[in-house]
RNA sequence: GCGGUCAUAGUAUAGCCUGGUUAGUAUUCGGGGUUUCCAACCCUGUGACGCGGGUUCGAAUCCCGCUGACCGCACCA
């Protein structure tokens, strides 16, 4: 299914649609989440949650999304988080400064040098517009951090644009609390706002969106010593060397050494079990090593973790080793101490990150799970039972002869501990069918039979098959068919 | 941000060129009937011209601006 067909479903049943939308001035890249979305994005969380936080003992915090201007000074933001930008004084087109000047004459400037600099070059080698052949204004950064004014004296301020950066400041007191061990995972998910010149495409590039982040603080000495290892040595990971997409063990990928150290390796294989259980296809995945131009300014060694959807391959997760980028920048700009103890050794721990776009996350669950049925004539969201927003409907298969009064009995029985839909009118079918859109993998149907033997019947939703079951064990077949794996 | 295409009910569309209709159709949705398990059928009801300005006696229709969507370019921590 293509993302056409993702974006009707979105919009006709409750996925997410834009924001403002009644307002004509309703900015592009900012979505709202409706109620099936929210379903969908609450267990995913829980997912994560189980499959990463709880399996590995980490911590989860929950930061401010507006931060200091400091945050940002130290972290690079503010310098790095931006673009030269130069336009063209004629036709308006607009580009980024060094790679114009590179194009046009070959030599390099950094990306972090002084605007005059870029100036100088363009007005030396008379560097002009590719289009319209017209002159260049002078050159500007457009940073991409939203500021924002605090207070009524309006005191510089920003909303992140990474979710980690509290991770890395709150890190001495949640060492200390925390009773912290190295290697420690901190987590969180959170929303970040990044002002991009051009989202599309709805959910896959947004301006305010959401992440889930795990920092792994580390000692740098002992990236090979890590038992829990063989947990996912044997773990099947797609990884791309070379334009080429190789399967192998994460065993194999340690001792070829494409993955650097154990300790890598280790995330890496328990990000790709999770994505797994998430219902992605992971057949259409990958691990991709980023060269050297296209890393993060603060990254050493980078993987996206990237999935094949009908817009083309979709970055879902950057798994970055940013070493000790953030911790000695923030010890330098605050004067704090960020060193710890690991066994009798003073360490400045190193920081492996698995950032992960959830929106995406979602978007992708949605197209892989997406099928259309023809022998059925009908759409099928087949979603993981632990994810979807619905995990059974509730049917009247009449409204009369007192079929709706035991419909109600029997839902008011499970409303709470299931998410439950309703629903007592209109043809039993087109019921099953809306249920089958939103992905609710069960129904039971509540028919004369019921009144007589306290029975009804379970229909599953990939197989459209039916089984007859007692209703006193109804909680005991949900809330089995319903668990987390 | 640039260029191209486009914008009508929840969704998909007709009408626009050649200005005047009760803005049509399909589907969805609500109510009722029928039907004893897979979008059937019958009755009935709700629901739309993105926003702002201009031309005109009169604008969904023509013109301008804005906003958004899609595609391409550039960008993508």
């Amino acid at each position: 299914m293509k993302y056409d067909d993702v974006m009707k479903l979105a919009l006709e049943r409750g996925f997410y649609f834009p924001s403002c939308e009644v307002y004509s001035d309703a900015q592009a890249g900012f979505w709202e989440y409706g109620p099936a979305g929210v379903g969908l994005k609450n267990k995913f969380i829980e997912l994560w949650r189980r499959e990463l936080i709880r399996r590995d003992k980490m911590i989860e915090v929950d930061g401010s999304q507006i931060m200091s201007k400091s945050v940002f000074e130290a972290s690079g933001h503010l310098a790095s988080f931006a673009d030269p930008i130069v336009r063209c004084t004629k036709c308006k087109s607009t580009y980024r400064a060094d790679k114009i000047i590179v194009d046009a004459t070959k030599t390099v400037i950094p990306e972090s040098a002084g605007l005059d600099e870029f100036d100088k070059v363009i007005t030396e080698k008379n560097v002009k517009c590719p289009k319209c052949n017209g002159d260049f204004g002078s050159t500007k950064k457009f940073n991409m951090m939203f500021q924002v004014g605090i207070g009524p004296e309006g005191e510089e301020a920003y909303l992140r644009p990474e979710t980690c950066q509290s991770i890395f400041v709150d890190f001495p007191r949640l060492f200390k609390t925390m009773r912290g061990k190295l290697p420690l995972g901190i987590a969180q998910i959170g929303k970040s706002f990044r002002n991009e010149i051009a989202p599309r495409q709805s959910l896959l590039r947004l301006r305010e969106f959401y992440q889930a982040e795990i920092e792994v603080f580390c000692n740098p000495a002992r990236l090979n010593d890590l038992d829990k290892f063989s947990e996912i040595e044997n773990t099947k990971i797609p990884i791309q060397v070379d334009n080429e997409v190789k399967i192998m063990t994460c065993k194999e990928a340690v001792d070829s050494k494409i993955i650097p150290n154990k300790f890598v390796a280790y995330y890496l294989g328990i990000l790709i079990e999770f994505y797994e259980k998430a219902g992605i296809d992971i057949q259409k995945s990958r691990f991709r090593k980023l060269e050297e131009k296209e890393k993060a300014f603060y990254a050493e060694v980078a993987f996206d973790f990237e999935v094949e959807t009908t817009t083309g391959w979709l970055e879902l997760v950057a798994c970055n080793y940013r070493a000790d980028y953030d911790l000695s920048g923030h010890a330098t700009k605050s004067k704090e101490k960020f060193e710890v103890m690991d066994n009798d050794e003073k360490v400045l721990p190193h920081v492996f990150e698995l950032s992960m776009g959830i929106d995406r996350s979602l978007y992708t669950i949605l197209e892989h799970s997406l099928r259309e049925d023809k022998e059925n004539d009908r759409t099928v969201l087949s979603l993981k039972p632990y994810l979807s927003p619905i995990h059974v409907g509730v049917l009247s298969l009449v409204k009369k002869d007192g079929l709706a009064e035991k419909t109600d009995e029997i839902y008011l029985k499970i409303k709470r501990k299931y998410d439950v839909f309703l629903d007592h009118s209109g043809a039993i079918g087109r019921r099953y069918r809306r249920l089958d859109e939103v992905g609710a993998p069960y129904a039971i149907t509540i028919d004369h039979q019921t009144l007589q033997d306290d029975t009804v019947t379970l229909r599953m939703r990939d197989s459209m098959e039916q089984n007859r079951i007692k209703v006193s064990e109804l909680d005991e077949i949900l809330s089995k068919k319903t668990a987390f794996p």
